[in-house]
DNA sequence: ATTATTACTAGAACAAAATTCTAGAATAGT
DNA sequence: ACTATTCTAGAATTTTGTTCTAGTAATAAT
Protein backbone atom coordinates (compact mmCIF):
# COMPACT_ATOMS: atom_id res chain seq x y z
CA UNK A 1 0.00 0.00 0.00
CA UNK A 2 1.24 3.51 -0.50
CA UNK A 3 3.29 3.05 -3.19
CA UNK A 4 4.83 6.18 -4.84
CA UNK A 5 7.23 7.62 -6.95
CA UNK A 6 9.43 8.92 -3.59
CA UNK A 7 9.14 5.16 -1.62
CA UNK A 8 12.15 4.78 -2.73
CA UNK A 9 12.60 2.43 0.72
CA UNK A 10 12.62 -0.73 -0.81
CA UNK A 11 13.22 -3.77 1.48
CA UNK A 12 16.91 -4.51 -0.11
CA UNK A 13 18.86 -0.92 -0.41
CA UNK A 14 21.83 -2.74 -1.07
CA UNK A 15 22.59 -4.58 -4.21
CA UNK A 16 23.79 -8.42 -3.02
CA UNK A 17 26.36 -9.21 -5.23
CA UNK A 18 28.39 -6.66 -6.90
CA UNK A 19 31.63 -9.31 -7.16
CA UNK A 20 31.50 -12.56 -5.94
CA UNK A 21 33.55 -13.44 -2.44
CA UNK A 22 33.76 -17.29 -3.13
CA UNK A 23 33.94 -17.69 -6.55
CA UNK A 24 37.55 -18.66 -6.32
CA UNK A 25 37.10 -22.08 -8.26
CA UNK A 26 37.03 -20.42 -11.64
CA UNK A 27 37.57 -22.97 -14.07
CA UNK A 28 35.26 -25.85 -12.32
CA UNK A 29 31.74 -26.48 -13.21
CA UNK A 30 28.84 -24.62 -11.48
CA UNK A 31 27.59 -28.71 -10.53
CA UNK A 32 30.90 -29.26 -9.12
CA UNK A 33 31.32 -26.78 -7.49
CA UNK A 34 26.98 -27.30 -5.87
CA UNK A 35 28.07 -30.63 -4.88
CA UNK A 36 31.54 -29.61 -2.76
CA UNK A 37 29.38 -26.99 -1.46
CA UNK A 38 27.13 -29.20 -0.26
CA UNK A 39 29.31 -32.19 0.88
CA UNK A 40 31.24 -29.54 2.89
CA UNK A 41 28.22 -28.30 4.59
CA UNK A 42 27.32 -31.64 5.78
CA UNK A 43 30.56 -32.75 6.68
CA UNK A 44 30.56 -29.81 9.20
CA UNK A 45 27.45 -30.24 10.42
CA UNK A 46 28.21 -33.75 11.30
CA UNK A 47 31.05 -32.22 13.22
CA UNK A 48 29.10 -29.80 14.94
CA UNK A 49 26.15 -32.05 15.63
CA UNK A 50 28.13 -34.77 16.84
CA UNK A 51 30.26 -32.54 19.23
CA UNK A 52 27.71 -30.17 20.41
CA UNK A 53 23.76 -31.54 19.79
CA UNK A 54 21.72 -30.39 16.87
CA UNK A 55 20.26 -27.58 18.77
CA UNK A 56 23.60 -26.41 20.07
CA UNK A 57 24.85 -26.31 16.82
CA UNK A 58 24.31 -22.35 15.06
CA UNK A 59 23.75 -22.70 11.68
CA UNK A 60 26.20 -19.50 11.50
CA UNK A 61 28.73 -21.15 12.74
CA UNK A 62 28.41 -24.07 9.82
CA UNK A 63 28.10 -21.39 7.19
CA UNK A 64 31.35 -19.80 8.36
CA UNK A 65 32.87 -23.06 8.67
CA UNK A 66 31.84 -24.87 4.88
CA UNK A 67 32.10 -21.22 3.70
CA UNK A 68 28.56 -21.43 2.68
CA UNK A 69 26.26 -18.56 2.11
CA UNK A 70 22.40 -17.77 3.98
CA UNK A 71 20.84 -18.40 0.79
CA UNK A 72 22.81 -21.25 -0.33
CA UNK A 73 22.27 -23.45 2.56
CA UNK A 74 18.45 -22.79 2.67
CA UNK A 75 18.53 -23.63 -0.85
CA UNK A 76 19.74 -27.08 -0.49
CA UNK A 77 18.81 -28.28 2.91
CA UNK A 78 15.29 -26.39 3.79
CA UNK A 79 16.48 -25.77 7.13
CA UNK A 80 18.93 -26.97 9.96
CA UNK A 81 16.75 -30.12 10.95
CA UNK A 82 16.94 -30.45 6.71
CA UNK A 83 20.87 -30.78 7.10
CA UNK A 84 20.93 -33.63 9.71
CA UNK A 85 18.38 -35.37 7.34
CA UNK A 86 20.18 -35.37 5.29
CA UNK A 87 23.07 -37.28 6.73
CA UNK A 88 20.93 -39.14 9.07
CA UNK A 89 19.56 -40.87 5.54
CA UNK A 90 23.34 -41.16 4.08
CA UNK A 91 24.38 -42.66 7.22
CA UNK A 92 21.68 -45.39 7.24
CA UNK A 93 22.22 -46.33 3.93
CA UNK A 94 25.93 -46.64 4.40
CA UNK A 95 25.52 -48.59 7.68
CA UNK A 96 22.91 -50.92 5.62
CA UNK A 97 24.62 -51.75 2.68
CA UNK A 98 27.60 -52.73 4.65
CA UNK A 99 25.96 -55.02 6.54
CA UNK A 100 24.52 -56.71 3.73
CA UNK A 101 28.18 -56.78 1.83
CA UNK A 102 29.19 -58.37 4.99
CA UNK A 103 26.75 -60.57 5.22
CA UNK A 104 24.92 -62.11 2.03
CA UNK A 105 28.75 -63.99 0.98
CA UNK A 106 28.70 -66.12 4.06
CA UNK A 107 27.16 -69.88 3.71
CA UNK A 108 27.09 -70.80 6.86
CA UNK A 109 24.90 -69.39 9.73
CA UNK A 110 27.44 -69.33 12.19
CA UNK A 111 29.67 -67.05 10.08
CA UNK A 112 26.47 -64.82 8.95
CA UNK A 113 26.01 -63.69 12.27
CA UNK A 114 29.22 -63.01 13.59
CA UNK A 115 29.93 -61.11 9.88
CA UNK A 116 27.17 -58.94 11.09
CA UNK A 117 28.65 -58.29 14.78
CA UNK A 118 31.88 -57.94 13.53
CA UNK A 119 31.01 -55.26 10.87
CA UNK A 120 28.64 -53.09 13.29
CA UNK A 121 31.72 -52.90 15.93
CA UNK A 122 34.08 -52.15 13.03
CA UNK A 123 31.91 -49.76 11.70
CA UNK A 124 31.35 -47.88 14.53
CA UNK A 125 34.53 -48.01 15.67
CA UNK A 126 35.87 -46.59 11.89
CA UNK A 127 33.63 -43.77 11.84
CA UNK A 128 32.70 -42.67 15.72
CA UNK A 129 31.09 -39.31 14.52
CA UNK A 130 28.45 -40.65 12.32
CA UNK A 131 28.26 -43.46 14.38
CA UNK A 132 27.68 -41.31 17.59
CA UNK A 133 24.73 -39.38 15.18
CA UNK A 134 23.21 -42.22 14.27
CA UNK A 135 23.07 -44.06 17.35
CA UNK A 136 22.61 -41.23 20.02
CA UNK A 137 19.63 -39.00 18.62
CA UNK A 138 16.06 -39.72 16.97
CA UNK A 139 16.45 -37.04 13.87
CA UNK A 140 12.86 -35.31 13.41
CA UNK A 141 12.37 -36.35 9.68
CA UNK A 142 10.19 -35.32 7.31
CA UNK A 143 7.14 -37.14 5.70
CA UNK A 144 9.22 -37.40 2.90
CA UNK A 145 12.22 -39.10 4.63
CA UNK A 146 10.28 -40.85 6.61
CA UNK A 147 8.75 -42.44 3.73
CA UNK A 148 12.08 -43.11 2.47
CA UNK A 149 13.49 -44.62 5.01
CA UNK A 150 10.74 -47.14 5.97
CA UNK A 151 10.81 -48.09 2.19
CA UNK A 152 14.53 -48.83 2.84
CA UNK A 153 14.08 -50.38 5.54
CA UNK A 154 11.49 -53.07 4.51
CA UNK A 155 13.89 -53.77 1.37
CA UNK A 156 16.48 -54.20 3.76
CA UNK A 157 14.30 -56.59 5.97
CA UNK A 158 13.82 -58.50 3.15
CA UNK A 159 17.62 -59.43 2.21
CA UNK A 160 18.49 -60.02 5.61
CA UNK A 161 15.48 -62.38 6.25
CA UNK A 162 15.97 -64.48 2.57
CA UNK A 163 19.60 -64.91 4.07
CA UNK A 164 18.07 -66.32 6.97
CA UNK A 165 15.39 -68.06 5.96
CA UNK A 166 17.01 -71.06 5.01
CA UNK A 167 19.03 -71.41 7.60
CA UNK A 168 15.75 -71.52 9.91
CA UNK A 169 14.68 -73.91 7.45
CA UNK A 170 17.51 -76.35 8.37
CA UNK A 171 17.14 -76.24 11.72
CA UNK A 172 20.33 -73.57 12.45
CA UNK A 173 18.89 -70.63 13.30
CA UNK A 174 15.74 -70.33 15.17
CA UNK A 175 12.55 -69.41 14.06
CA UNK A 176 11.84 -66.39 15.67
CA UNK A 177 9.43 -63.20 15.06
CA UNK A 178 11.57 -61.25 11.69
CA UNK A 179 11.88 -57.97 13.77
CA UNK A 180 13.52 -59.93 16.76
CA UNK A 181 16.63 -60.94 14.48
CA UNK A 182 17.73 -57.66 14.27
CA UNK A 183 18.09 -56.35 17.82
CA UNK A 184 19.13 -60.23 19.33
CA UNK A 185 22.28 -59.98 16.51
CA UNK A 186 23.13 -56.34 16.58
CA UNK A 187 21.05 -54.92 19.86
CA UNK A 188 24.32 -56.12 22.29
CA UNK A 189 27.03 -54.55 19.84
CA UNK A 190 24.90 -50.87 19.44
CA UNK A 191 24.30 -50.81 23.03
CA UNK A 192 28.27 -51.29 23.99
CA UNK A 193 28.90 -48.25 21.03
CA UNK A 194 26.27 -46.31 22.74
CA UNK A 195 28.42 -46.48 25.86
CA UNK A 196 31.66 -45.93 24.10
CA UNK A 197 30.76 -43.35 22.06
CA UNK A 198 29.53 -41.95 25.26
CA UNK A 199 32.44 -42.11 27.00
CA UNK A 200 30.82 -44.50 29.80
CA UNK A 201 33.30 -47.36 28.93
CA UNK A 202 36.35 -47.48 27.89
CA UNK A 203 36.54 -50.39 25.98
CA UNK A 204 35.77 -50.15 22.13
CA UNK A 205 33.39 -52.44 19.85
CA UNK A 206 36.19 -53.23 18.14
CA UNK A 207 38.24 -54.74 21.24
CA UNK A 208 35.28 -56.39 21.80
CA UNK A 209 33.88 -57.54 18.70
CA UNK A 210 34.76 -61.27 19.20
CA UNK A 211 32.94 -62.07 22.25
CA UNK A 212 29.75 -59.78 21.35
CA UNK A 213 30.07 -61.85 17.88
CA UNK A 214 30.26 -65.35 19.96
CA UNK A 215 27.36 -64.46 22.55
CA UNK A 216 24.80 -63.12 19.82
CA UNK A 217 24.97 -66.16 17.85
CA UNK A 218 24.54 -68.08 20.81
CA UNK A 219 21.01 -65.96 21.23
CA UNK A 220 20.01 -67.12 17.37
CA UNK A 221 21.00 -70.48 17.05
CA UNK A 222 19.00 -73.47 17.64
CA UNK A 223 20.13 -76.01 19.94
CA UNK A 224 19.78 -78.62 22.18
CA UNK A 225 21.30 -78.30 25.53
CA UNK A 226 23.19 -80.88 27.49
CA UNK A 227 21.90 -79.77 30.56
CA UNK B 1 23.43 8.19 32.44
CA UNK B 2 21.50 11.40 32.26
CA UNK B 3 18.70 10.85 35.11
CA UNK B 4 16.44 13.34 35.70
CA UNK B 5 13.34 14.12 37.12
CA UNK B 6 11.50 13.44 33.79
CA UNK B 7 13.33 10.59 32.87
CA UNK B 8 10.32 8.52 33.46
CA UNK B 9 10.82 5.89 30.87
CA UNK B 10 12.15 3.23 32.89
CA UNK B 11 12.51 -0.27 31.98
CA UNK B 12 9.67 -1.45 32.89
CA UNK B 13 6.78 1.32 33.09
CA UNK B 14 4.16 -1.78 33.89
CA UNK B 15 3.33 -3.06 36.96
CA UNK B 16 3.96 -7.08 36.78
CA UNK B 17 1.15 -7.82 39.20
CA UNK B 18 -1.69 -6.18 40.92
CA UNK B 19 -3.44 -9.17 41.41
CA UNK B 20 -2.34 -12.42 39.97
CA UNK B 21 -4.87 -14.66 37.74
CA UNK B 22 -2.54 -17.87 38.79
CA UNK B 23 -3.46 -17.88 42.74
CA UNK B 24 -6.51 -19.76 42.78
CA UNK B 25 -5.59 -22.24 44.77
CA UNK B 26 -5.99 -19.94 47.76
CA UNK B 27 -5.67 -22.57 50.74
CA UNK B 28 -3.01 -24.66 49.53
CA UNK B 29 0.65 -23.93 50.87
CA UNK B 30 3.30 -22.46 48.72
CA UNK B 31 5.47 -25.47 49.06
CA UNK B 32 2.95 -27.61 47.54
CA UNK B 33 1.73 -25.45 44.84
CA UNK B 34 5.48 -25.05 43.55
CA UNK B 35 5.80 -28.64 43.83
CA UNK B 36 2.61 -29.19 41.35
CA UNK B 37 3.88 -26.64 39.21
CA UNK B 38 7.45 -27.81 38.96
CA UNK B 39 5.45 -31.48 37.97
CA UNK B 40 2.80 -30.09 35.67
CA UNK B 41 5.79 -28.72 33.82
CA UNK B 42 7.58 -31.52 33.76
CA UNK B 43 4.92 -33.51 32.64
CA UNK B 44 3.75 -31.27 29.55
CA UNK B 45 7.54 -31.19 28.73
CA UNK B 46 7.51 -34.72 28.61
CA UNK B 47 4.60 -34.86 25.98
CA UNK B 48 6.30 -32.67 23.76
CA UNK B 49 9.99 -33.58 23.97
CA UNK B 50 8.93 -37.45 23.45
CA UNK B 51 6.46 -36.10 20.59
CA UNK B 52 8.48 -33.43 19.07
CA UNK B 53 11.90 -33.05 20.36
CA UNK B 54 13.45 -30.87 22.35
CA UNK B 55 14.27 -28.08 19.68
CA UNK B 56 11.29 -27.87 18.16
CA UNK B 57 9.82 -27.70 21.85
CA UNK B 58 9.06 -24.06 22.31
CA UNK B 59 9.15 -22.89 25.74
CA UNK B 60 5.88 -21.23 24.89
CA UNK B 61 3.90 -23.90 24.24
CA UNK B 62 5.46 -25.45 27.63
CA UNK B 63 4.32 -22.23 29.62
CA UNK B 64 1.14 -22.04 28.30
CA UNK B 65 -0.01 -25.72 28.64
CA UNK B 66 1.14 -26.07 32.30
CA UNK B 67 -0.15 -22.25 33.63
CA UNK B 68 3.06 -20.98 34.23
CA UNK B 69 5.02 -17.88 34.05
CA UNK B 70 8.26 -17.32 32.21
CA UNK B 71 10.29 -16.14 35.48
CA UNK B 72 8.99 -19.32 37.59
CA UNK B 73 10.19 -21.63 34.54
CA UNK B 74 13.36 -20.10 35.05
CA UNK B 75 13.63 -19.93 38.41
CA UNK B 76 13.28 -23.70 38.88
CA UNK B 77 15.13 -25.25 35.66
CA UNK B 78 17.36 -22.52 34.15
CA UNK B 79 17.03 -23.14 30.71
CA UNK B 80 15.06 -25.54 28.22
CA UNK B 81 17.45 -28.59 28.32
CA UNK B 82 17.22 -27.44 32.10
CA UNK B 83 13.65 -29.72 31.77
CA UNK B 84 15.23 -32.14 29.75
CA UNK B 85 18.15 -32.88 32.23
CA UNK B 86 15.08 -33.33 34.88
CA UNK B 87 13.22 -35.35 33.04
CA UNK B 88 16.17 -37.38 32.61
CA UNK B 89 17.50 -37.68 35.57
CA UNK B 90 14.69 -38.31 37.19
CA UNK B 91 13.84 -41.04 34.32
CA UNK B 92 17.05 -42.92 34.96
CA UNK B 93 16.83 -43.06 38.67
CA UNK B 94 12.70 -44.73 38.20
CA UNK B 95 14.68 -47.59 35.77
CA UNK B 96 17.45 -48.33 37.68
CA UNK B 97 15.19 -48.58 40.80
CA UNK B 98 12.90 -50.62 39.25
CA UNK B 99 15.71 -53.43 37.70
CA UNK B 100 17.56 -53.60 41.08
CA UNK B 101 14.02 -54.38 42.54
CA UNK B 102 13.44 -57.46 39.81
CA UNK B 103 16.98 -58.59 40.03
CA UNK B 104 17.63 -58.65 43.53
CA UNK B 105 15.33 -60.77 44.99
CA UNK B 106 16.24 -63.99 42.54
CA UNK B 107 18.25 -66.43 43.47
CA UNK B 108 19.10 -68.53 40.29
CA UNK B 109 21.39 -67.18 37.38
CA UNK B 110 18.91 -68.10 35.02
CA UNK B 111 15.56 -66.82 36.96
CA UNK B 112 17.68 -63.26 37.61
CA UNK B 113 18.80 -62.83 34.13
CA UNK B 114 14.95 -63.27 32.52
CA UNK B 115 13.88 -61.00 35.38
CA UNK B 116 16.17 -58.30 34.17
CA UNK B 117 14.74 -58.23 30.49
CA UNK B 118 11.22 -58.65 31.59
CA UNK B 119 11.34 -55.74 33.48
CA UNK B 120 12.72 -53.65 30.48
CA UNK B 121 10.26 -54.92 28.76
CA UNK B 122 7.20 -53.93 30.41
CA UNK B 123 8.59 -50.59 31.79
CA UNK B 124 8.84 -49.43 28.73
CA UNK B 125 5.16 -50.91 27.51
CA UNK B 126 3.97 -48.92 30.59
CA UNK B 127 5.25 -45.54 30.26
CA UNK B 128 6.51 -45.22 26.89
CA UNK B 129 6.68 -41.88 26.84
CA UNK B 130 9.48 -41.61 29.39
CA UNK B 131 11.01 -44.42 27.54
CA UNK B 132 11.02 -42.74 24.02
CA UNK B 133 12.11 -39.71 25.71
CA UNK B 134 15.55 -41.74 27.46
CA UNK B 135 16.14 -44.51 24.53
CA UNK B 136 16.01 -41.57 21.71
CA UNK B 137 18.03 -38.77 22.74
CA UNK B 138 21.32 -38.19 24.51
CA UNK B 139 20.52 -34.98 26.81
CA UNK B 140 23.34 -32.82 27.21
CA UNK B 141 24.00 -32.49 31.15
CA UNK B 142 25.25 -30.09 32.91
CA UNK B 143 28.74 -31.41 34.33
CA UNK B 144 26.61 -31.19 38.10
CA UNK B 145 24.22 -33.44 36.73
CA UNK B 146 26.92 -35.48 34.84
CA UNK B 147 29.21 -36.19 37.83
CA UNK B 148 25.93 -37.21 39.69
CA UNK B 149 24.45 -39.65 37.22
CA UNK B 150 28.00 -41.00 36.91
CA UNK B 151 28.02 -41.79 40.43
CA UNK B 152 24.49 -43.00 40.15
CA UNK B 153 25.65 -45.37 37.19
CA UNK B 154 28.68 -46.60 38.79
CA UNK B 155 26.71 -47.52 41.93
CA UNK B 156 23.82 -49.66 39.59
CA UNK B 157 26.80 -51.43 38.27
CA UNK B 158 28.05 -52.12 41.16
CA UNK B 159 24.78 -53.51 42.29
CA UNK B 160 24.51 -56.04 39.75
CA UNK B 161 27.55 -56.78 39.52
CA UNK B 162 27.77 -57.76 43.02
CA UNK B 163 24.18 -59.94 41.78
CA UNK B 164 26.32 -61.67 39.09
CA UNK B 165 29.64 -62.34 40.35
CA UNK B 166 28.87 -65.44 42.55
CA UNK B 167 26.88 -66.81 39.49
CA UNK B 168 30.04 -66.36 37.28
CA UNK B 169 32.05 -68.32 40.16
CA UNK B 170 29.50 -70.91 40.20
CA UNK B 171 29.91 -71.66 36.73
CA UNK B 172 26.58 -70.68 35.40
CA UNK B 173 27.10 -67.62 33.74
CA UNK B 174 29.95 -66.50 31.49
CA UNK B 175 33.01 -64.35 32.48
CA UNK B 176 32.78 -61.63 30.44
CA UNK B 177 34.39 -57.71 30.83
CA UNK B 178 32.12 -55.95 33.18
CA UNK B 179 30.67 -53.41 30.86
CA UNK B 180 29.45 -56.37 28.43
CA UNK B 181 26.71 -57.90 30.57
CA UNK B 182 24.05 -55.09 30.42
CA UNK B 183 24.29 -54.94 26.79
CA UNK B 184 23.91 -58.55 26.31
CA UNK B 185 20.88 -58.85 28.35
CA UNK B 186 19.01 -55.94 27.74
CA UNK B 187 20.64 -54.20 24.35
CA UNK B 188 18.17 -56.62 22.52
CA UNK B 189 15.18 -55.44 24.48
CA UNK B 190 16.08 -51.80 23.97
CA UNK B 191 16.76 -52.03 20.08
CA UNK B 192 13.49 -53.85 20.15
CA UNK B 193 12.01 -50.69 22.25
CA UNK B 194 13.25 -48.33 20.03
CA UNK B 195 11.81 -49.93 16.91
CA UNK B 196 8.28 -50.38 18.62
CA UNK B 197 8.85 -46.88 20.31
CA UNK B 198 9.58 -45.04 16.55
CA UNK B 199 6.99 -46.93 15.36
CA UNK B 200 9.13 -49.83 12.93
CA UNK B 201 7.86 -52.31 14.78
CA UNK B 202 4.24 -53.74 15.50
CA UNK B 203 4.97 -55.44 18.46
CA UNK B 204 5.34 -54.35 21.52
CA UNK B 205 8.42 -54.93 23.92
CA UNK B 206 5.66 -56.82 26.05
CA UNK B 207 4.34 -59.54 23.76
CA UNK B 208 7.70 -60.65 22.95
CA UNK B 209 9.32 -60.37 26.41
CA UNK B 210 9.46 -64.08 27.22
CA UNK B 211 11.27 -64.63 23.48
CA UNK B 212 13.65 -62.35 24.50
CA UNK B 213 14.19 -63.21 27.78
CA UNK B 214 15.38 -66.77 26.66
CA UNK B 215 17.52 -65.60 24.06
CA UNK B 216 19.64 -62.90 26.61
CA UNK B 217 19.54 -65.63 28.58
CA UNK B 218 21.00 -68.02 25.99
CA UNK B 219 23.42 -65.24 25.49
CA UNK B 220 25.29 -65.06 28.78
CA UNK B 221 24.96 -68.64 30.21
CA UNK B 222 27.64 -70.63 30.56
CA UNK B 223 27.24 -73.82 29.13
CA UNK B 224 28.91 -76.57 26.82
CA UNK B 225 26.96 -77.62 23.90
CA UNK B 226 26.04 -80.91 22.09
CA UNK B 227 27.25 -80.71 18.55
C1' DA C 1 5.75 -8.19 66.66
C1' DT C 2 8.68 -6.24 63.40
C1' DT C 3 12.11 -6.52 60.33
C1' DA C 4 15.27 -8.84 57.18
C1' DT C 5 16.00 -12.46 54.21
C1' DT C 6 14.85 -15.76 51.14
C1' DA C 7 12.06 -18.25 47.75
C1' DC C 8 9.08 -17.64 44.34
C1' DT C 9 6.01 -15.43 40.63
C1' DA C 10 5.24 -12.34 36.93
C1' DG C 11 5.72 -10.58 32.31
C1' DA C 12 7.91 -6.84 29.61
C1' DA C 13 12.29 -6.15 27.46
C1' DC C 14 16.24 -8.08 25.26
C1' DA C 15 19.46 -10.72 22.51
C1' DA C 16 20.56 -14.22 19.68
C1' DA C 17 19.65 -17.21 16.24
C1' DA C 18 16.89 -19.28 12.51
C1' DT C 19 14.65 -18.35 8.47
C1' DT C 20 12.60 -15.49 4.78
C1' DC C 21 12.94 -12.49 1.06
C1' DT C 22 14.51 -10.01 -2.95
C1' DA C 23 17.66 -9.84 -6.37
C1' DG C 24 21.49 -10.87 -9.11
C1' DA C 25 24.48 -14.58 -11.55
C1' DA C 26 25.22 -19.01 -13.80
C1' DT C 27 23.39 -22.59 -16.51
C1' DA C 28 20.15 -25.36 -19.27
C1' DG C 29 16.63 -25.65 -22.55
C1' DT C 30 14.24 -23.90 -26.69
C1' DA D 1 19.07 -14.86 -28.41
C1' DC D 2 15.96 -15.43 -25.02
C1' DT D 3 13.41 -17.82 -21.37
C1' DA D 4 13.21 -20.72 -17.42
C1' DT D 5 15.48 -22.73 -13.74
C1' DT D 6 18.83 -23.41 -10.44
C1' DC D 7 21.96 -21.46 -7.43
C1' DT D 8 24.29 -17.78 -4.66
C1' DA D 9 24.22 -13.75 -1.77
C1' DG D 10 23.36 -11.22 2.37
C1' DA D 11 20.28 -7.72 4.42
C1' DA D 12 15.86 -7.75 6.74
C1' DT D 13 12.62 -10.10 9.51
C1' DT D 14 10.76 -13.21 12.75
C1' DT D 15 10.89 -16.27 16.11
C1' DT D 16 12.24 -17.85 20.44
C1' DG D 17 15.08 -18.55 24.41
C1' DT D 18 16.60 -15.99 28.19
C1' DT D 19 17.45 -11.95 31.18
C1' DC D 20 15.96 -8.38 34.11
C1' DT D 21 13.37 -5.66 37.33
C1' DA D 22 9.81 -5.65 40.28
C1' DG D 23 6.55 -7.27 43.22
C1' DT D 24 4.47 -11.02 46.61
C1' DA D 25 4.29 -14.80 49.93
C1' DA D 26 6.75 -17.30 53.45
C1' DT D 27 10.33 -17.84 56.79
C1' DA D 28 14.08 -16.61 59.90
C1' DA D 29 16.19 -13.34 62.86
C1' DT D 30 16.03 -9.70 66.07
Amino acid sequence: MGNSDSDICHRNMTSPTMFHKRQAGKSQTRKSQTSALKSRVMEVSLAHFSDVGIEQTNVGDILQDADCSVGSLYHHFGSKEGIAEALFVEGVDHFNAGLLAALLPRRTASTGIKAMVTFCCEWVTDQPQLAAFLLSREIKLSELARLELREKDRAFGQSTYDWFAPHVKSGELQALPTALYMPLICGPTLECSRMWLSGRSARSPGEVAATLAEASWQSVRKSVRKS
